[in-house]
DNA sequence: TCATTGAATGGTAGCGCTGTCATGATAGCG
DNA sequence: CGCTATCATGACAGCGCTACCATTCAATGA
């Protein structure tokens, strides 16, 4: 029962792309020193680099990263997972990452999970597939098959925006201790009845971290900490609407602490649209530092957090660790500061 | 002079990174059925596709897209371009194709060009090499280099923001329409001496098409149509500043024409905060729809676009187009609203 | 009954590139 | 002048997967 061996050589190469191998013909040279010519110019002479890239020119060769990559088992792709895009915060993480990754000559895949676990675990598996050279994500919390998955991967993992243990690098500020800030600020004001008012804070966590501040610190104050939680994410129009329900259920309310600016500025220019004062009648603090806030008037009492910043270290000691260099740091507390502006 | 070709198999794995014929092994079947039990569920049968899902769960496999990738040619990924990520404008583009095009098993390669058309040559390029099934880029614009590289290519191309001639697919609007529309509804309330101003229109060439639409309805009115443009990209703060700068240059400007909410919001605020009334002293336009702007008061004029429907859109067609079928548009208008707040 | 179809599965050969080693050429040294 | 060190280049195999056929076998129909 012998196989028939003897069917012609098939074709696969369905589209008219260049390769490598015809850029060395041209180039007379052998497709391994194309290659090398174009990766690592260093390695071959200057003649054989010039005449390469000559071909490339001419031939308008594009190198097949896919290829390339299946090959070296490296990739240029950093994997970036976050739980929002509305969220601007999250954006401008991105904008910091995006900028100094780009200059390295990486890019980005970009997953948003929309604060789920289980999509963030699907996301992860998808991009461990396209060998990424690492991998940053949004937050400590990931659930069981993704913390499995993350632990046996031999890549550099880089989670930002909250500080704390994680599972590799981290850059980030450390959220309770922002919460603890402005409660302070608001108790040394003088405000006695306080209420915090969050978005989701099951999924948006981090904000339930600065509630747990604000509690701990209203408490060994002595001072009562009412919660009002919004069953929407954060926008000016919630805020808007969520001073109704401040002022409906707590009265006597001095001073609102919110989780975010957009949800703070929302209930600001909602107050002056009633008519109320603010600070006078009610003071307003937020979170972020977005320019919104400080651009009305009175200007918004916040918590400025390096977001850009926080992007651009984070990709900073990424490429430091992906370059070997063993100077990188574990952890990095960007910090925060307190921005006292007229509303409260 | 005969070769020795004796050497032993060169071991070249390095991680132990469980392939598909592991999981075959396991299963009892061919590396072949196995990928088609994952790829195409319909052509295995249900026990095969059982006892495979099985080991893959088992053996904690991971596909390795790169691989598959290089072997069929074609890969999930789409590469979108956009010139800004500070621009919220590109960022709500951004989220509504993400949404769509995660949905469907699709996963985003991001670039940022900064406005520069040569990097963005230089993104397409790297982008081509990772065999993207297709391209959206934000624009009609490109420079000589990339339109070439992109007429050889045999993907779809997806053009958004603006509406025009593309070289393939394209949803947008039409930016000199929209100026016009502003212009015509400042006239209208009799405004006579009006200012555009700008951000760096040479790059966001978008707004300044806006201006042009501007122009025209003013020339047809016999009004003058002084212009204002700032050297920084649109900002609040930078809106706050052109304030000054229109009032000293033009100081019976009745209304500002500005070429987005962030300039106007910027200076409706400013212009409270110095005593001016709005619009009585000064009529204040932008363009975008903006959450910020609906929040001011009084509220801000501007054109509505409907930015993340267009995201949304655009993903559509093009999973239309890459599903094969027919049934897309080449072009699409996705309109704009005139919205008409207190601002003048 | 036997040819015919179709569903399920498998063998082989690449996809286009780079890691690994081997080789030849040139330089450096005592 | 022979010998090693260094540089530039090349041959080969293989990264892990899927396209392309080929094969098997049960179901169908005349």
């Amino acid at each position: 029962m012998s196989r028939d061996f003897s069917h012609a050589a098939k074709q696969r190469r369905r589209s008219d792309q260049v390769t490598l191998s015809q850029v060395a013909e041209a180039a007379g040279v052998s497709p391994i020193t194309a290659s090398r010519a174009l990766n690592r110019p260093e390695k071959v002479s200057e003649r054989t680099r010039n005449s390469v890239l000559k071909a490339v020119e001419q031939l308008g060769y594009v190198p097949n990263l896919v290829a390339g990559s299946l090959a070296s088992s490296r990739s240029k792709l950093i994997a970036v997972i976050v739980p929002s895009l509305i969220n601007t915060v999250f954006v401008e993480v991105i904008k910091g990452l995006q900028e100094t990754l780009e200059a390295e000559g990486y890019q980005i895949l970009l997953g948003n999970t929309d604060y789920d676990l289980d999509r963030e675990y699907q996301l992860v598996r998808t991009f461990l597939g396209w060998s990424c050279s690492a991998l940053i994500t949004a937050g400590l919390r990931h659930n069981q098959a993704c913390q499995t998955l993350l632990n046996n991967w031999e890549h550099p993992i880089m989670e930002v925006m909250e500080l704390g243990q994680g599972m590799d690098l981290n850059v980030g500020l450390d959220h309770v201790a922002a919460g603890r800030c402005m409660a302070k600020h608001l108790v040394d004001k003088g405000y006695r009845h306080i209420v915090y008012v969050g978005a989701r804070m099951a999924q948006d966590y981090r904000a339930g971290m600065r509630y747990e501040g604000h509690q701990e610190m209203l408490q060994s104050n002595k001072i009562e900490t009412p919660l009002i939680e919004l069953d929407t994410l954060g926008s000016l129009q919630a805020g808007a609407d969520s001073l109704t329900q401040v002022l409906t259920h707590y009265p006597h309310t001095q001073a609102i602490h919110f989780a975010n600016d957009d949800l703070a500025a929302g209930a600001l220019l909602a107050a002056q649209r009633q008519g109320l004062s603010v600070p006078n009648d009610i003071a307003i603090a937020g979170f972020n530092g977005l320019p919104l806030g400080q651009h009305v008037t009175p200007q918004l009492t916040t918590i400025l957090s390096p977001r850009e910043e926080m992007g651009r270290l984070a990709a900073k000691e990424l490429i430091r660790r992906l370059s070997g260099k063993n100077v990188y740091r574990r952890q990095h507390d960007v910090g925060f500061t307190l921005q006292v502006g007229g509303s409260t």
